[in-house]
DNA sequence: GTAACTGCAAAATATTTGCATCCTT
DNA sequence: AAGGATGCAAATATTTTGCAGTTAC
């Protein structure tokens, strides 16, 4: 594990830090995404919260992780898979956010269908968030 | 459309007051969705900042509104159609944000198709967003 | 007249920035 | 050694709350 991280921050061209370490752990045993607030909660008060501002903004502009949007103003974070790279995601999956646990999920295996937009109109990325109940809580 | 305006503030059990009328007013002249601060600006320092928060609160409660995700922490408020009610959405259409003139439009005739969830997952409700170049700017 | 809406002040939160210090490479 | 990361303090920005005065029904 300990080495697995390091590798990853190496291979995106960050330093190894310790609190780019923590949050990254903290990305790698968790199953769904994280808000800002998940991250400052889980990683009980050992830095700063400018900390995690920039520790994430570092791992966004890298491309190590995406934002998905939600409806209800709270930014979640989840690790990108291997086929992303810095500025280029190819995050096309579908993100479920269960409303009984609050958890976000990436379903991978669940690829977001192509549609046909009105004429004119151009997609560069397309996002697709379900909101239900997930296959723990059922 | 001052009749209008009126019509749709009691027939969704709101009190006819200026601040509504007025931020209703807008949204019906706007081709797209708007944000906090895009109603702000564009009411030209008439009322308190508070007030543009209740009134909001009070359009989404009674279902006149609906929000927009987005990954960029921004919440955007758009009309909903004749067929959303209080608490119960009919908003199954594609929301589209165009990366140049930042506009936030309802595809109200892009559906959203539906996808095969992973076992043991419930969808209550879709959302998809786009972004890209939309039509005028392309 | 009563209930609801509004504006103001203030509190509570969230985010950004500058700078000195410490850590990575 | 040099550049980048961190913590702290402080500046901004955003959102919420309480209350008194006003307005809609």
């Amino acid at each position: 594990m300990e080495a697995q991280i390091d590798t990853i921050l190496k291979s995106n061209h960050l330093s190894v830090t310790g609190g780019r370490r923590k949050i990254l752990e903290l990305f790698l045993s968790n199953p769904g995404a994280l808000s800002h607030s998940d991250i400052e909660k889980k990683t009980e008060e050992k830095f700063d919260r400018v900390t995690v501002y920039r520790t994430l903004q570092a791992f966004l502009e890298k491309g190590l992780i995406h934002t998905i949007p939600t409806a209800d103003n709270s930014i979640r974070y989840a690790l990108c898979k291997d086929n992303c790279s810095a500025g280029h995601h190819q995050d096309n999956h579908v993100h479920f956010i269960c409303s009984q646990c609050g958890s976000t999920l990436c379903l991978d295996e669940t690829t977001i269908p192509s549609i046909r937009l009105p004429k004119g109109f151009v997609a560069a990325r397309v996002e697709m968030v379900v909101n239900g109940v997930c296959k723990n809580c059922k």
